[in-house]
DNA sequence: GCTCGGGCGTGAAGTACCTCCGCCTCGAAC
DNA sequence: GTTCGAGGCGGAGGTACTTCACGCCCGAGC
């Protein structure tokens, strides 16, 4: 299973209104499709997630007409979420049509940028794939930014802990050792995972070390 | 925005017959939803995940009625994708009118589990999420595991800690209480956030409570 | 073959940490 | 307004944990 990270690029008839704002107001830096779902036949419902001016948005999704209802909530200074209702439409469906078949999977989140390009991921096998990207409307260029092999499991957390540790650490969560107040002491994790208590405890502190230094770094980054 | 964390529990009439796989047989350890999306009025397209024996769940996925189509990638020894189109069924259509609605969205993974058990996470506002909630089929028990605000930033590895919970950590990483050997002790994390030590501590063990869960947690799921 | 580094393993000693208790504050729910 | 629960805060006491020094094994690299 492949997945590739595509930029699409559409012709500025094509572009929906919404995301021409973030190409020509400076009010709205950043939009971003978290999450899309089937709301009935004729309409869908997404969530975005947006960095800028709340009233500019708002104004611009009013005097859209395919958008049915909408509904913001603020984050902070500058970050909202959007929850909308929008009717399918012609752009829509000729997408859809290409991008929704067996063997083809859209992954969020949706990367909607300035001069109308938006990217995105994409998974499947090649075949499909390929199909898949023929099928899209004629006007709208696509470039591949990236290939590989996707594995969902490497979007996760990984601290990083070697094999022992993650014993160490699976079985001091099984027992108990890290409910609050503690209901197992080290020497029952030593007794499950085989070994000395003095070596379990390290074994945890490495874990412990690991996990929190690698959860640290991903706050920073996102 | 909120989150909640859900586990939804099928009476055995309703649960899908691979979900009932799951449960009944050895040969398949997990089944993970990852991805899915419409495909047309009908039936739907699913990307999952599964740890198990290829050969039983073909034939089981051969031998349901609403599964148009399927094609199954190997990963490694125990670990496949699957593709697959599903007409969509009553129970379907009855939680999607709940859970389909403005403001309330599913959130991927979807982990189905032995006994009827399935974990997901829905965002929304309160008012949307409670009448979500009580709109489900009656016969569909549910229980909220986790609730939270919601910051897609954040979603990847949330383990819901407070605010607090988390200035200990954080202090406590920067410090140096997390390296191995510690070059800090509770007493500076302590100074650094303005507390007793032993409030220092109840705080770190706290959040390393629930790190630690919400990563065995998240191991188990993925 | 030798070395070097990293991971794993262990026992002993000392203290740093956990627990428990009581109290306060805040927000949600009724 | 009132209740309720969860989170936060801190003091005292005892023990469970951390640390350290040392050794083994394995794989990589010259």
């Amino acid at each position: 299973m492949k997945y590739l990270r595509l930029e699409l690029r559409y012709p500025p008839a094509l572009i929906h209104p919404i995301h021409r704002l973030v190409d020509e107001s400076d009010a709205v830096e950043r939009d971003v499709l978290l999450h899309g779902s089937l709301f009935d036949e004729t309409a869908d419902t997404f969530l975005f997630y947006v960095e800028g001016d709340v009233d500019v948005y708002a104004d611009a999704l009013r005097s859209v007409d395919r958008i049915r209802e909408f509904e913001i909530t603020r984050i902070d200074e500058t970050g909202f979420y959007v929850f909308l209702t929008q009717r399918r439409d012609a752009v829509d469906e000729a997408m859809f049509g290409s991008l929704r078949r067996t063997g083809v999977v859209v992954v969020p989140p949706i990367d909607f940028r300035p001069d109308g390009v938006a990217r995105l991921t994409v998974l499947g096998e090649q075949g499909p794939l390929r199909e898949a990207l023929a099928g899209l409307p004629d006007r709208i260029e696509s470039e591949i930014l990236r290939v590989g092999e996707y594995d969902w499991r490497q979007h996760l957390f990984d601290p990083g802990l070697t094999e022992r540790q993650f014993d160490a650490l699976a079985a001091a969560v099984d027992c108990g050792y890290y409910e609050s107040p503690r209901t197992a002491s080290v020497e029952e994790v030593a007794e499950r995972i085989d070994a000395a208590p003095s070596t379990a405890s390290e074994h945890l502190r490495k874990a412990e070390s690991a996990m929190m230094t690698a959860f640290m770094e991903l706050r920073d980054v996102a």
